[in-house]
DNA sequence: ACACCCGTGAAGCTTTGCTTCACGCTCAGA
DNA sequence: TCTGAGCGTGAAGCAAAGCTTCACGGGTGT
């Protein structure tokens, strides 16, 4: 293969009309443009300049390298100009993965900011559960993904960075019309004789009734299981019973529930932030990562 | 500028999905291939490959840059094609330089076989004067000239090789109704009385005259001073004189003259073929050397 | 549980590329 | 005619880049 160093020097002397002036061009010695050329030259099995008292003049064979090596050039400008701009967030897309209930409160936020920060690149939102969001961030697909995790079960994944976003305490769903509707705090020791909606599939929420209820000295009687936070809190709006719920899962309630507050007895779900921990990350996903942290920092805040 | 040989492998490792694979394609070790990538990563400021379990994937970055390479590639291919060709002598241009007098007889044969053997060559042919033929041999604006010269002033110019061709005798000639036009061969001294014509501004051919004369023992008579061949055999067809004359000028003589062999005691002229002693030549200029020395061969030896 | 394939890292050797220093040549001007 | 500036070139030597060898860890499929 033709070395493409060699070309451009040789169209650096092809237009100067000069190896000392292209060695000035490039910032080397003529010593080493003249080296070169010669090589250039026997590679070609041809002289690509014409030596005159004056300067050189290329030969046939010479104008016509330097032709291709200007087209060569040009496209490795050109590639480093689209590099410049993936670098630069003028182009370039990012793949993020979430969990469902994320979606409901700190997600949205994110995502519009970002839309609106840089509204050339493109933005992917995967939803789905937790095994799956580490495959995706394992395998690639995403670049990021929101986790979570309870105290006593943190998540420990090998080659993944993690940075945790917040806290997301535990709450308390109550129907409209139940005793405890007009407070706006309560404790589990005052829930001793509940009936209990949890989330199906030994969902960790689950652990989190089972351990409170442990503390507290009492085991929850459980009424309903639900798939989801949407079908629990109907149950509860219509007095099958109480629940508990992360926060940001019932960010927006069901008009005919109310949420009460817990003591910090009751363990939070942390929501993290996660990375493969790769030497190099797209410019896209840290933009997007910081992005995600600084929201999660204001929500943390005045949530 | 980026490395266009890293690029070429990522373009490989792009293609076949694997680092190992590329390695093997291109004849490297995939340790090699390994760190070249990386340090192409290091240089695009972003990660160009996503490292699965089983081979490697392009990210975004990775597939733009490899579809640059891709087209660098080909352009280099392109170039080299180009290199082929003229070294194929299926294309290319070669300029050769040649006195007047040679056009007449071996020139004519000599580009006309090169014409048939290389139907995709251009030759340029450039008559003109010994001393404009040095200086766009020098120059390079020709890469071959014919030269020619005489024993007592041969040619030496530095840096120009040269390869001499053919003798080309001096012939006499006279008039058709001239005492000797019925000859085929004379001497100088047969010619003691004579009236001479002579190639006018000191022309090479009037010191063969004087020297020639000058051996034999009298001073020629000169009656007139030509410009070129065809007034001088003008004025010997009509009696003003007889003239000396290289053979290969009057290889189709007037009608009216004849053309009479004198003994080897009479100088030649000698005809060389000359280049720029370059460490490299164009192969189309070699072709057309080679043929020329080819002709020139055969033109010597049955004339 | 095993061998196999893949990517990776450290160490070291070989090649390459560039610089420095010096020379020959040509042209322009004193 | 001489002289200096500009140009290309060459030898020697140094610094860096590139590749190989050898070795390891991790994931996959039998």
């Amino acid at each position: 293969m033709l070395d493409v160093r060699r070309l451009a020097l040789l169209a650096a002397v092809v237009d100067t009309g000069s190896m000392t002036a292209a060695a000035d061009q490039l910032g080397y010695t003529p010593s080493a443009v003249s080296q070169q050329l010669r090589r250039l030259e026997v590679e070609a099995g041809q002289p690509l300049l014409h030596r005159q008292a004056r300067g050189v003049r290329p030969t046939e064979a010479g104008a016509l390298l330097a032709g291709h090596a200007r087209h060569v050039l040009r496209r490795l400008s050109a590639a480093e100009a689209d590099l410049a701009e993936l670098a630069g967030l003028r182009r370039g897309t990012v793949a993020m993965g979430v969990f469902p209930t994320i979606a409901s409160a700190l997600l949205p936020q994110a995502v519009s900011r970002f839309r609106r920060q840089h509204p050339d690149l493109r933005l992917d939102v995967r939803s789905t559960r937790f095994d799956e969001l580490v495959e995706l961030l394992e395998d690639g697909t995403v670049g990021i993904a929101l986790l979570w995790d309870y105290a006593w079960n943190r998540v420990d994944v090998p080659d993944i960075s993690l940075t945790p976003l917040l806290d997301d305490p535990t709450v308390l769903i109550v129907a409209a019309d139940h005793r405890l509707a007009r407070k706006r705090f309560t404790t589990m020791s005052d829930l001793a004789h509940e009936d209990w909606i949890v989330r199906a599939h030994e969902h960790p929420v689950a652990e989190v009734l089972e351990r409170s209820c442990r503390a507290a000295g009492f085991t929850p009687k459980i009424a309903f299981e639900a798939n989801d936070y949407q079908e629990a809190q109907a149950m509860v709006s219509v007095g099958v019973g109480i629940a508990l719920a992360p926060r940001t899962a019932v960010r927006n309630p069901h008009p005919d529930v109310r949420v009460l507050a817990l003591g910090t007895d009751v363990p939070a779900r942390r929501v993290l932030l996660a990375h493969r921990q790769d030497r190099l990350r797209a410019p896209a996903e840290l933009a997007l990562h910081q992005l995600v942290v600084d929201v999660a920092r204001e929500y943390q805040t005045k949530p």
